[in-house]
DNA sequence: ACGGCTACTTGATGCACATCAAATGGATAG
DNA sequence: CTATCCATTTGATGTGCATCAAGTAGCCGT
């Protein structure tokens, strides 16, 4: 899929490549904060840069990577928005996050050297490539890359407790309540409003992850503006009530 | 709780301590299959008896650790039965996972250096104590254990995912099918019968996991004593129909 | 053996959300 | 500009599981 030749993109791709090769480096990249790279020296991250073999763009609705494919890199998200998910036997699909810039990719690869799921571009977006290997061998070099790494997969860990949680105990207002809020949070970290946010996914999309149905998705922003709390218009969101919006997440008391 | 002074025993310990100094190391334990040794050199692996620093016994009911608990160690179960939980703001308790010997606990506090969930005995255990520092010292020097680690955190993510696809999607008797041939399997690859096992947690424990009461988890059980797939008595559970069971667990389409 | 406790089972009822159905509205291609 | 498509909204109805309630059975310490 997506294999359609576009040597002029290719070739742009390149030449980007060879005119910026410091412009895009770790040590330069405005996600510093977010990424990898946190907490490193600049000798440390020079080293670093060394990291990222290539990067790679991919179109809305492209495939980063599929569940079974061969498990060799991680991705750092430049730009865009991804989501994951799996696949049951059956057929059943479940989205198990959204990802956005700073983010990383591809962890799920590392158990059985096959991705586990996949992993979908929301909207065009740019990764860089990290072969695994190169990261654990500099990882070995630098204690706080290694630590970060594991950060990064603890994180993710703790994170998919929460939605267990969520998935298990709240109940629809909750979940999309607690789903907003997390959204914000995020975008936030990266500069943006907080009290605004465009969804890159659809309702249905924000269901499979949330464990609810598209209609209830819906039913349940149209509560949630009816009650003034929020504002919908299409995939534009805005928040009016911030903390009305934080005790609905909160509360099984209500 | 739990604290009542036992000299006896604790003497016990340190004699068996001393004694069996090279006994109980990693290099000649009976689990080195399933828990972090694996696939070292005999080299390697006598390196790496070093990191356990120590091994600790815990009394059924009593925490490994506990949420918000200072983050230093990882733990290798040796004997004995796990939960772990995260508890919500509002006090709802949500376990995470079960845990069995051979596996590794604690991961979830490398990202903030705070434990994240309780980790609580469903039966008397006996753990090795791991400090993570050395944990990754050791991991710089060996190759294979780094990869080792990665792995079982990257097997944590993908279990994890899996526990969401069951939440967002299944109905219960999916649920508790999959549970069970969970158990069944990971008992299996220590040695258990494919088709008994005896279940160290409660209905509510079971619930909490996946996402249901107890009230249901009771009524599934006897559905499928009914229906001639288990049999239960108490918390012992005998499998009559292994592929119905997995019937079940595999098809909407049912 | 006894009382008290907790875990579990089973039944009756209610509700949150799923399902089914239809209408609306943006977006896009011709 | 219009036709088509897909995402979304909204309404009507159904159902799987929660909730409430009561009873049973092991288990533990005395």
């Amino acid at each position: 899929m997506h294999t359609e030749p576009r040597p002029i993109e290719h070739q742009q791709a390149d030449a980007k490549q060879l005119e910026s090769s410091f412009k895009v480096a770790c040590s330069n990249c405005n996600l510093r904060e977010l990424c990898l790279p946190i907490g490193l020296s600049s000798n440390e991250m020079q080293q670093l840069d060394g990291m990222v073999a290539t990067r790679k763009k991919i179109k809305q609705g492209g495939h980063l990577y599929s569940s079974g494919d061969a498990f060799t890199m991680l991705y750092a998200i430049r730009t865009g928005f991804f989501k994951t998910c799996v696949v049951s036997e059956d057929g059943r699909e479940q989205v198990t996050g959204f990802q956005m810039a700073g983010e990383i990719m591809g962890l799920d690869g590392i158990v059985s050297d096959k991705h586990n799921c996949n992993a979908i571009a929301l909207e065009d977006a740019e990764v860089c490539v990290m072969p695994f290997n190169h990261v654990e061998d500099l990882s070995r070099q630098i204690p706080m890359l290694q630590r970060h790494v594991h950060k990064i997969m603890s994180r993710e860990i703790v994170r998919e407790n929460g939605v267990m949680m969520l998935l298990a105990n709240m109940r629809a207002e909750e979940r999309l309540a607690a789903f907003l809020l997390n959204l914000l949070q995020r975008l936030h970290a990266r500069g943006y409003s907080k009290s605004e946010l465009i969804l890159r996914m659809t309702r249905e999309e924000i269901g499979s992850y949330l464990g609810m149905k598209l209609e209830t998705v819906s039913r349940t922003f149209s509560k949630f503006s009816e009650e003034g709390i929020i504002e919908v218009k299409q995939k534009n969101i805005r928040i009016l009530d911030h903390d009305k919006l934080k005790a609905i997440f909160n509360a099984s008391t209500c």
